[in-house]
DNA sequence: ACCCAGGGTCATA
DNA sequence: TATGACCATGGG
């Protein structure tokens, strides 16, 4: 114990879980669109919400920008918060089409893209590292609430560190892969659901033997 | 009847 | 800079 890095964390949990296929969306702009929607709330909600914007055609820019933001609101409701999240989004799409789209973000390296969407509101640090990693395919780390709780387990971090720490002390230990950075957030959310919860249930726990709780 | 979920903003001290 | 209030649906 205390000789744990981000490595042997990936290959636990992917050697308990397999491959997680992530991000669960069919096209690009649906990864943007469930990035603002999941904001602390389960992605089965999320899906529903989803589910209603393609029903009523609306899972484009075009027909979100169409939309008054009380309609926006009305479809996305199941997802909670949803005036607020209608802003956002429609803040977000907004961006997206000033900017000249989706292909044209794109061609923007990593930096310049990441301070971009951190201006838009409602777009924070998480939020803006989901985009780029799961829409945009760029090698960052998207630290969570589940992230941090692991984290300060395994005694790596306290629980309220800053986010950008736990980041950059990822990414300098992953290096710049993408596919890498993916599969262990993905992993860390599925064990977070499973296991390394506000009460942790440890029965089973692919990380017992490294983690400071469960004995 | 609680607690929690794949956060972020804003007002206050 | 650091807390706390607020946003809101749905599952356990």
């Amino acid at each position: 114990m205390g000789t744990a890095d981000a490595s042997e964390v990936l290959r636990r949990l992917g050697g308990a879980y397999g491959p997680m296929h992530w991000w669960p969306a069919d096209s690009v702009f649906e990864v943007v669109v469930g990035a603002v929607l999941t904001q602390n709330t389960r992605w089965q909600n999320v899906e529903r919400a989803i589910a209603n914007l393609r029903e009523a055609g609306r899972l484009d820019p075009d027909g979100i920008l169409a939309l008054p933001e009380s309609e926006l609101a009305a479809l996305i409701r199941p997802s909670g918060y949803f005036n607020v999240k209608a802003r956002r989004l429609a803040s977000l799409v907004r961006f997206i089409r000033g900017s000249g789209g989706l292909e044209t973000l794109a061609g923007w390296d990593t930096p310049r893209l990441r301070t971009a969407l951190l201006e838009v509101h409602g777009i924070g640090p998480e939020t803006a590292d989901d985009i780029l990693l799961y829409a945009f395919g760029r090698p960052v780390f998207v630290v969570d609430a589940y992230t941090r709780r692991l984290f300060a387990r395994l005694g790596w971090f306290a629980e309220r560190a800053p986010y950008e720490e736990l980041r950059l002390h990822v990414e300098a230990e992953l290096g710049a892969d993408a596919g890498a950075l993916n599969e262990l957030h993905a992993l860390i959310v599925e064990h977070g659901k499973r296991h390394c919860r506000p009460r942790p249930s440890c029965n089973g726990c692919a990380l017992r033997e490294i983690c400071t709780v469960g004995g």
